[in-house]
DNA sequence: TTGACAGGTTCCATTTTGCAACCATAATTA
DNA sequence: TAATTATGGTTGCAAAATGGAACCTGTCAA
């Protein structure tokens, strides 16, 4: 499979992965977030080479997750900003941090924390219900096909790549409706 | 900087990245939470070859997200799959598949929904406080180093990169205490 | 006028990936 | 019994992505 094939695929996840699926554009987005926007300051705290940092930026920002904002008008300087996509990432930082936090954190323990300014209290992020509020688990959820596939399946326009992930999903949900 | 050096990293995001800043590694995790789990169903699914599928597998073994479980003594046969610390991405796979389902998504709709069994409802999981329950957003979130920048800045031992991610950070607490 | 800085581009070597062929083992079929 | 198939790989080479260094352009500051 070539790597514009991925980002055809229906799941979100391979579309995601065709844009972040690579060394250094997730950390970009992140010294975005932290605040780092100067081309030169992105180049130097990453240690990424100019060519691709200009390659990944372009990218970022035809994929509409970043823009370009003058900041100085005399110098005609330019810094790079995160737009609603690209804030909208935030979540996705948020869990990968937690992940990392937990699991590769080295002894001195966790570098930065979040805090939730209404309560002021860490704030320890976990993936919640939007209907009940209760705390979601791998154990609590299950999968279910979405319109996407039901709508591609109905017109016999499912790809290969969506039979092998979804059918299952959908063979069981035919059997008991 | 060189691949190895961006895992030696403090930063959560960086060390996950050094595991998962390629093409195909998200993808395998999704193969496996999706119960695709034999090598050449992966393989074929996901359209990898076989050499690469070896190597990222291998990876993921060292790095204990995945294990080898025989399936078949009589045939000698094996499927992977995910240990805690793999099981521990199902947050990261939901974070991304929402950014994705809101933003990359076609016009036929979401492929897959995540469903709560305890109230039978779709879950559309959000971020809260583990604290309070409230939702969490860019804007009532803030940063703080956490002690592993803390005693690292103590004993002066914070790296160039640690100094520049987290530098502005430590200066804006230092100032409030 | 010289130098420095921000924000790149160009060129080439190195590393990572993709593709195809090959291999080993065990089971199944002719 | 011999040939074929399935699984789970390995090997070798070409193509693509990445890294490193040098160079370029426009602006300002000394």
């Amino acid at each position: 499979m070539r790597w514009d094939d991925i980002s055809a695929q229906t799941c979100s996840i391979a579309k995601a992965t065709s844009i972040f699926g690579d060394r250094w554009t997730l950390l970009i987005v992140r010294q975005l977030f932290l605040g780092i926007r100067r081309f030169s300051d992105i180049q130097q705290s990453l240690g990424i080479t100019k060519h691709r940092l200009t390659d990944r930026l372009n990218r970022l920002i035809e994929e509409e997750i970043v823009f370009k904002h003058l900041y100085d008008e005399r110098y005609n300087r330019y810094e790079y900003r995160l737009t609603e996509k690209g804030l909208d990432l935030y979540p996705v930082m948020i869990t990968i941090t937690q992940w990392g936090d937990k699991w590769v954190c080295d002894h001195d323990g966790v570098p930065v924390e979040y805090v939730h300014t209404e309560c002021g209290e860490v704030a320890n992020p976990r993936l919640c219900c939007s209907c009940c509020g209760k705390p979601l688990s791998l154990d609590n959820t299950t999968l279910k096909v979405g319109p996407g596939i039901v709508k591609k399946c109905a017109r016999d326009a499912m790809s290969d790549v969506d039979k092998m992930l979804y059918g299952r999903l959908l063979d069981q949900q035919e059997q008991e409706p």
